[in-house]
DNA sequence: GGATCACATTGATTCAGATCAACGCAAAAC
DNA sequence: GTTTTGCGTTGATCTGAATCAATGTGATCC
């Protein structure tokens, strides 16, 4: 059997966490694991909402565009986070790989039908899709109120949240080093600004010490005060 | 008995409507009406959450606030909406009355504890909470990427689709008028723009007589086609 | 080794929208 | 009926971020 969900690696984590090894079996013969390349889409805006998935490897984003080409990215998944739109004819954004990723699929219909039979599942689902309009409506504020500095001092200090090597801290310092697991235009369309814009004040934040850039895609935090300090009102 | 399920104005499109004559009764113990005050706050950002409720008549403004004042309504609530933060320890939000308004409060424990022990009415709940993402994620896009003629005519666009007087629409030509529930300052900080801007991209479209503006509360959609196409690419 | 390609940075200039400031206007208060 | 008060509009100016345009840099491929 290629799926199986008792050596899955996210198991613990996902919403599937709420379900018994009997669930599990039934609920394993409704999937299969799709391998996604980086750059590969999985869902696309507009389309019928006819998939949902569970992130078991990689990571995706999640977009909206204007015809012109503007492009606001919406959302990221990770291993363990859920994708797709249960319980709705219509996906409303494109969802895209930004490593090569590995899912577990189920038909939405099939999935819909088993989550209305254990309602411990709907359950998680509910808690993950309260805790991410959370983050959605944090991100309101972010783009309809803050300043490019504060967007990217936001953005600095929520990825070392996600991201922060434990092993990288040093004792009695606040020195957090990780790594974007993006490019500079992608962390662009997170922000709602241009990649000039990005690199202008990355390269301010630099100039301040307030981070260290060792290479494009790595980020050091020398001082977590003063980036806070920014984040929340722009006072450098 | 003040409370009673039964003669609610709002029991047939709220969650509610998941629940049997028996299942009401026993929700009906565990809630109480209260009035709120145009401009009194229910909840507040930062806040543990320890109340939930129903918005049974009048209007609310979901905020999220910068220390030095700037402000973002991150989300409107009209009757048979739900208010709060089930399942979860903090209002990230403030949740502040428009007009004056009635809700149905719940203790946020009762509320959690009842809604597990129904899963058609925890259902109802996350249908709600997935479409409110949906919703929240589009303005994501609006704020991150439009120009400030595509805001206001998406702005005008929803809630023309929200509130349009059906008696009004004219036979064969799209005519639309409705009533706006708020000022000029709570549309800019729905937008994302200063109350300049928006009253500017008013006057504008009001000249191109895309829109009429009988007052500053009244809006008739004159020509909803080009609306349509400013909101989307902002082509005049 | 260079050549190419994909990103990222840096600089010069422009422009959309913010800010500052005055004025208009209707409803409420006197 | 006049004054006040609370919006909303309009105009002049400023500015932060976009845009336009090189230039830099580091991987991959001959």
């Amino acid at each position: 059997m290629i799926n199986n969900c008792e050596q899955c690696v996210v198991k613990n984590k996902a919403i599937c966490s709420a379900l018994d090894a009997d669930e599990l079996i039934a609920i394993n013969r409704l999937s299969r694991k799709v391998s996604i390349k980086a750059g590969q889409a999985l869902i696309w805006e507009g389309d019928d909402s006819l998939i949902v998935a569970n992130v078991v490897e990689g990571a995706f984003k999640l977009t909206s565009s204007l015809e012109d080409g503007r492009e606001q990215i919406i959302g990221l998944l990770y291993p363990s986070d859920f994708v797709g739109r249960p319980f709705g004819d219509k996906n409303e954004y494109t969802v895209t790989a930004l490593a090569d990723s590995k899912v577990c699929v189920f038909s939405r219909s099939d999935f819909d039908k088993f989550v209305r039979e254990h309602p411990d599942l709907e359950h998680k689902l509910l808690q993950r899709t309260l805790t991410e309009l959370d983050r959605v409506r944090r991100s309101m504020l972010l783009l309809g109120r803050k300043t490019a500095s504060e967007r990217v001092a936001s953005f600095l200090l929520e990825m070392s949240d996600r991201l922060a090597d434990a092993s990288c801290s040093v004792v009695g310092g606040n020195l957090e080093e990780f790594a974007l697991p993006f490019g500079r235009q992608q962390v662009a369309d997170i922000l709602g600004l241009t990649i000039e814009t990005v690199s202008r004040q990355m390269t301010q934040l630099k100039k301040n010490d307030i981070i260290a850039l060792p290479d494009h895609r790595n980020v050091q935090i020398l001082d977590s005060m003063r980036l806070q300090n920014i984040a929340d009102a722009g006072a450098a």
